[in-house]
DNA sequence: CTTGTTCCATACGCCGGCGTATTGACACGT
DNA sequence: ACGTGTCAATACGCCGGCGTATGGAACAAG
């Protein structure tokens, strides 16, 4: 019987702590052995859980997946409008730096072909899901693809930006990030289907030529 | 006299065949003696070169600053009619696949800070030069500094699905990718400067036709 | 009290990469 | 011919991480 009783450590902990170690120190940065300091315990404890070191990045990139996509599309998915789906979509931008620290981390990495199978099929099902945003709002596959693309790209270039120019970012309760949100959530919907409130300087700017 | 005749090796050997590793196989792959081999020496002749492997880190870093700003931006600086200037920005997004690997590799980099600094400058100039291509459309900095936050996302992120989903992104030669340069000529641009022959065309595409 | 299971510690051999020290092979001026 | 400077090969010690082997503590069951 597995027990999740005592100070016993389990097959997960080891996970997590693998993840967190990318974070921290990418991919290479997943060692046996400072691992189980960090964890305070030592090898002998890793490899009675695991047969060796791509078994933990495995089982690590198992929990990620599931995080990244399972978890962050459905809480997206809760929301049935399109439209609203998309807005949400934006202002998941402001996710974790953790989060974005493991995904530039497996992306960069070239080493196990395991990272990429994983990598690939996150960044697709992603993909996919917004394409099927922006298909949702009634446009042909063609285009959704070409602004799924875009926001995708946004989406990823802001993670990019936010970790090699801190600075530049702001924050997130500054009002010029607010007005960055509010500048996206027009710039990445199709004229037809941007919000008509607010503020009216961008809508006189927007509707140039329109109507 | 440094001499670059015969088949000796220079320092700046060194320090491409370190660029050509970071993309190969990241930060962590610049180790001496593989390099060694790669270049058909052994170590004697690195150690010769430089004082040690921050030092090939440094030159190669500086190597890449040099490529990465200086040259490309004087390449794109060329235009001087700023709308031009951010359609070329635009066309720069398939740059070298080998270029966005160094880039993510160094971003993703975490152990020596050296790497961080240089990374925060290469991009710090890049941004300031969309922020600047903006300003000359003559909207304010404030405005600018969106648009251009925006853009260079988009650039950021290309580079990224490129790498992640290279089956997803157009090659150049396939008629989608010139469609989706036009649709992000449009996207990225102010309304008041967008190119006006495709404009109707754009409409015709978004518009939910089902023919 | 023995026996078995679970989880971890210790000790070992191995390998790859770093940095040093020493030696050697040419190239040249004198 | 001889030294001097340039560039590289060889050999060595070191360290950190991987994987294995073995032993042991805790605990439950009989």
């Amino acid at each position: 019987m597995p027990s999740e009783t005592k100070n016993a450590l389990s097959a997960n902990d080891w996970a997590e702590a693998a993840l967190a170690a990318i974070a921290a120190r990418g991919i290479e940065g997943v060692a046996i052995e400072p691992l189980a300091r960090e964890l305070g315990v030592t090898k002998g404890s890793f490899y009675w859980h695991f047969a060796n070191r791509d078994a933990l990045l495995k089982a690590a990139l198992h929990c990620w997946e599931a995080r990244e996509t399972d978890d962050v599309l459905a809480r997206v998915a809760e929301e049935t409008d399109p439209k609203l789906r998309i807005q949400r979509l934006i202002t998941e931008v402001n996710t974790s730096k953790r989060a974005s620290r493991i995904y530039t981390a497996l992306s960069s990495a070239s080493k196990p072909a395991l990272v990429r199978e994983y990598v690939e099929r996150v960044s697709r099902r992603r993909l996919d899901f917004i394409i099927d945003c922006y298909a949702g709002l009634g446009m042909h596959v063609d285009s959704a693809r070409r602004w799924a693309l875009q926001t995708y790209s946004v989406f990823l270039g802001s993670l990019q930006i936010r970790r090699d120019l801190p600075d530049e970012w702001p924050a997130s309760d500054d009002p010029a990030f607010a007005e960055y949100v509010r500048f996206l959530m027009i710039s990445l919907l199709p004229p037809e289907a941007r919000p008509v409130a607010q503020d009216t300087r961008y809508q006189r700017v927007v509707r140039t030529g329109t109507s």
